[in-house]
RNA sequence: GGCCCCAUCGUCUAACGGUUAGGACAUCAGAUUCUCAAUCUGGCAAUCCGGGUUCGAUUCCCGGUGGGGUCACCA
């Protein structure tokens, strides 16, 4: 593409940040990088009543952990005065001005054109005598719209247009001094050089109304790249916050790498098109890959066995170093005691089975401490008696407390078990399952008492034994 | 309600007028000397509806339907 990209990802700081926010902040991340360009994190806290406390912090947390770096970071409510050299530029010029009408009187005005089934537009409602001197910090600052028929162009949509209905005298400069999310985007897309605005879909019902306002002010618009909406999963509702969108930082705590995050994001609503078929994306293929023509236009859902699987691929792509790394935080606390070394060989058993870090627990326990069995459990393996059960678990301890405890040589014995009592995996390895584990779900018995060890693994079983 | 956007398997999507409509997730079988997973093989499964344009429409046009968005001194 060109070469001095200037893009910008322009959070709130509100809250959590959930994963539709995300998706755009790593399209405009990825196509900075692609383009050896400038990733700007400007932060939109000019509604001061909405701005929640350290909400910045959130943002810049945010973003750090899923590991979108920005070369630039403005605060916008930091340039206000900006914005209000602009606001003063329009009001000398005679496009915009300075009203007295109360907040109850415009919210009359509105129930007037709902009752009237019209869409509210406050030029229809203004009168010549509301209009007053400016005065900055004091009373608002709107614009005096140029109600006419608007086209433009998108990157992704192709051509739109909209009709003068759409158009009105939006608030440019707040009472409180701040201007609106409505103008100072503008103002400060054009003062910081910005090149490309990619937001989501509802931006486009107002997108004629940013057109009045640059030509108001004389200025050119950056390209415009419309993103299409996420859906909340097994909805048809636009992911919100109350639709149960999951802040960020609750993904990356539940193990899901940050690979696999970015991967099943940038998946939602790009694909590399042309027939590629591929699934899975390193952070570095996703910089190479990206497209603005490979983003798609219609709304996408939110799947979560889909990001599973994506995470799953990424974690088997780990070396077990790596992955051992990652996994820090998530082992049980049964393990607190065990070598790293050990855990290292345990993480290489169930690496595979893994689709999140948050399994680990679940799947490793019984490494770490001895199952609490009662007979029943012991026992419960389709028509298997007790007298045969307690037969094969001494003849089991017999056979490998002469092994190595290689997974290879424990296999031999196993086999040589089966024929010797004439009996199948599907009984013998599921007692010997149950005795050693406790868990119904293990990975394959050789490999699992090799790691557990000899001593351990014997002990087990003869505890189990005494059961019968 | 006005205006705007969108529309292919349940889900994510490919096919930029000509394909038996492809892939992936999910799901269902089978294989892998045992469970679970991974892997492999196979099955099921879609062009919202109606009109045009065209020799030919998933693809272009119009209308409908459905879904989404927007109509703040919120972003």
């Amino acid at each position: 593409m060109s070469e001095n990209v200037i893009v910008r990802f322009c959070p709130s700081p509100t809250g959590p940040i959930h994963i539709g926010s995300v998706r755009t902040g790593l399209f405009v991340w990825l196509f900075a990088r692609q383009n050896d360009g400038r990733f700007i994190l400007r932060i939109e806290d000019t509604d001061k009543k909405r701005e929640i406390e350290g909400g910045v912090q959130i943002i810049k947390d945010t973003l750090e952990a899923v590991r979108l770096d920005w070369d630039e970071f403005a605060l916008q409510s930091e340039r206000k005065d900006l914005h209000r050299q602009y606001g003063q530029k329009l009001y000398e010029k005679g496009l915009a001005y300075a009203d007295d009408v109360a907040p109850e009187e415009v919210e009359q005005w509105r129930m007037d054109a709902q009752t009237k089934e019209k869409p509210f537009l406050y030029r229809d409602y203004i009168t010549e005598d509301r209009i007053v001197p400016w005065e900055y910090g004091k009373n608002s600052l709107r614009l005096k719209s140029n109600p006419k028929t608007y086209n433009w162009h998108d990157e992704v949509r192709g051509d739109l247009s909209a009709g003068p209905e759409t158009i009105d005298d939006l608030v440019l400069i707040k009472a409180d001094g701040l201007a609106t999310y409505n103008f100072c985007h503008i103002v400060d897309d054009h003062d910081m050089g910005i090149t490309h605005i990619f937001r989501a879909d509802e931006f486009i019902s107002s997108t004629p109304k940013y057109l009045n306002i640059y030509e108001a002010l004389e200025i050119d618009h950056p390209k415009f790249v419309t993103l299409a909406p996420i859906m909340a999963e097994n909805g048809k509702k636009k992911l919100g916050k109350r639709d149960g969108a999951k802040d960020v930082l609750e993904y990356i705590q539940d193990g899901i790498l940050v690979e696999g995050l970015l991967n099943f994001l940038a998946l939602l609503g790009w694909n590399p098109g042309k027939g590629n078929n591929q699934e899975i994306f390193t952070v570095d293929e996703l910089i190479k890959e990206f497209s603005i023509e490979g983003i798609g236009r219609s709304g996408a859902n939110y799947d979560t066995k889909r990001l599973e699987w994506i995470n799953g691929h990424h974690i088997r792509m780990k070396n077990i170093d790596e992955l051992y790394e990652l996994s820090e935080k998530f082992w049980p606390e049964t393990s607190k005691n065990s070598t790293d070394d050990y855990k290292k060989e345990v993480l290489g058993l169930i690496q595979e089975r893994l689709k999140f870090l948050k399994e680990i627990p679940e799947l490793t326990n019984f490494f770490f401490e001895e199952p609490k069995l009662k007979k029943e459990e012991l026992l419960n393996i389709k028509n298997l008696e007790q007298d045969f059960a307690k037969e094969l678990l001494k003849s089991t301890i017999e056979e490998l407390e002469r092994s190595d405890f290689t997974p290879e040589d424990i296999q031999t014995m196993l086999n040589n078990l089966l024929v010797k009592h004439e009996t199948k995996p599907g009984i013998l390895f599921a007692l010997i399952r149950n005795a050693v584990s406790g868990a119904k779900v293990t990975p394959p018995l050789a490999e699992t008492m090799s790691v557990l060890g000899k001593k351990s693994t014997l002990l087990r079983l003869k505890n189990s034994i005494s059961l019968l």
